[in-house]
DNA sequence: TGAATATGTCGAAAATAATGGTTATATGGA
DNA sequence: TCCATATAACCATTATTTTCGACATATTCA
């Protein structure tokens, strides 16, 4: 498993160390893609309005998905950073964390233009 | 499920198809998302150094995996446009699809801009 | 306080994905 | 042609994810 990733040994001796940061920085995002390669997710995702907030019964009307279901993927949502969430009197409202999911796929640009 | 799409309808009139046209669009770029979500395939991608191309062999020899699973996760990279290949002799060589992971990312990227 | 509502969590079943061994196919060379 | 090698396809097993219903928690209101 080592040999091919020899190489980038020295990259660790010239401050590149690919072996660690490289893919701790693709954990981070690794969860983003995960959750974006879920059509039930997407479904989600793309319910929301421009700039919208919506609350789990709102998404379950919209979604063939039982609420426990729902409720399962918004947490991976969240979980992930593609979506944030605020509890206000009883309902939990959910809103696309844009930030985020940016920098998520800017890392992966990056990766690419240095391919 | 439809009742929250109801406002969409009139976009489909206004020319802006989203509960047909974007769902689609996404489910094309869904299998790349699918694909970088793996650890193991995002072990495979990080192997390629820059316009470097490998066959099956060589990423066997750095990989933790059987044969097998790993030609099964090539194939789903190259399903999923994230990977080319091309047979030269006996060996199959994979390398990078560039242009097609940043239609994905830039794809999402233009969606997050709407929003 | 008690009822109603919104949401989360748990546990088990069902569906799906990953894995590795074996087999099949294709290529190149003796 | 025959053999060795590289890879893909197939198949059965195992692991993971998804799903739903039931239960738990939190909040509001009467």
């Amino acid at each position: 498993m080592l040999d091919k990733w020899n190489h980038i040994t020295n990259y660790i001796v010239m401050n590149r160390d690919y072996t660690k940061a490289i893919p701790t920085a693709w954990k981070n995002i690794s969860s983003v893609f995960t959750a974006l390669g879920d059509e039930h997710r997407q479904r989600i995702l793309l319910t929301f309005e421009p700039g919208e907030r919506l609350n789990v019964g709102q998404i379950v009307e919209v979604s063939t998905l039982s609420r426990s279901a729902v409720s399962h993927h918004l947490k991976i949502l969240r979980v992930a950073g593609v979506l944030e969430s605020e509890k206000i009197g009883k309902e939990v409202y959910f809103w696309l964390n844009k930030k985020n999911i940016k920098v998520s796929l800017v890392a992966v640009m990056d990766y690419l233009k240095t391919q």
